[in-house]
DNA sequence: GTAGAACGGTTCAATGAATGAACTAAAATG
DNA sequence: CATTTTAGTTCATTCATTGAACCGTTCTAC
């Protein structure tokens, strides 16, 4: 219920996207779903986020169709959850987003390079290869640490993530 | 403070651009502001945003770069809320998230189409123009009302709005 | 077999933000 | 002079977030 009643009355189709992206916390919560973070315990150790909040927007982007909660083993039960295609595509606004406060609110330079799988380019902000002539899928994707980085967090997740590593990919 | 002491933990250019858009409502402020509303009393007729919460809203974009607050008369004495070149710059980022919404959760077709004012074109989800090979800015976009939308809103801002219309030119 | 610990949550009290209505102030308009 | 317009602020109520504690399984170590 992000924006609820209110959003309801916009004839937009940005509108209905903050409906399911537009919480607190919620795009973080893609962007490390992108990043590969699959476990319950994963988001949490990265995010610093109350568990209830956690549980209840991992619900939403469930019911959204942007996650897929997928039972890995039976015993114990253990869910985990995965981008869907449609959580998948939005690979690009993610990057837009931030790459523009990337140039406009830091001062250390980027912290992610995103490079194309097939040629090693550089994506462009639009999430588009220059030499391929191509959007790039987030599985196309292989991210690098850049000079950003701060390092400042310590968990082990994201001490996982300043390695190279293929978008979508499980961490580990 | 959209995320306050809990981003400020993430090292990442996309939390520090949540910051300043992340907050409930302040995205469709910034729309709104791109398709060329400029007056407090006109953001209020099209979003039925909460006075105070507005008013917040409008005064943490302004410190962030993202408006520039305008006196453009003196008596009595009268501001306008611009798109600063940093604000224009999240035109990408307000398409892509879009046409997202526009594949995933709605039936009814586009509610509006953006244009590239030199040729013509429609722009891809990227902001793009595929026949002149650019990235478009904002001030460069056509944008036409589409099938989707709706005319729900009975406003006449909203009214204004239904009529072909240059990205960042004041409504009218 | 028992004692932890790990995992994936839920519950609860306290705080903080959003809402909607009413109010303010300054100037133009009739 | 009374009313309207614009751009806010203030305030009481409701709603969401926070952080800590708790819970029920199951695995691991002893």
């Amino acid at each position: 219920m992000a924006l609820g009643k209110n959003y309801t009355a916009q004839d937009c189709s940005l509108a209905k996207a903050l409906e399911v992206i537009g919480e607190r916390w919620t795009l973080l919560v893609v962007r490390d779903a992108m990043y590969g973070v699959r476990r319950y315990s994963d988001f949490l150790a990265r995010l610093d986020i109350p568990r209830a909040v956690l549980s209840q927007r991992l619900a939403t982007l469930v019911d959204a169709g942007v996650l897929a909660k997928h039972r890995y083993q039976d015993s114990p039960p253990r869910d985990e959850y995965m981008m869907t295609p449609m959580g998948a595509e939005l690979f690009p606004v993610i990057v837009t987003l931030s790459r523009w406060g990337e140039r406009h609110l830091t001062t250390s330079g980027p912290s992610r390079y995103f490079l194309h799988r097939q040629c090693g380019t550089q994506l462009e902000p639009s999430a588009r290869c220059p030499a391929c002539d191509v959007q790039v899928p987030a599985r196309d994707v292989e991210m690098l640490p850049g000079p950003g980085l701060s390092g400042l967090r310590s968990d082990p997740v994201s001490k996982a993530l300043q390695k190279p590593h293929r978008l979508l990919d499980p961490i580990g």
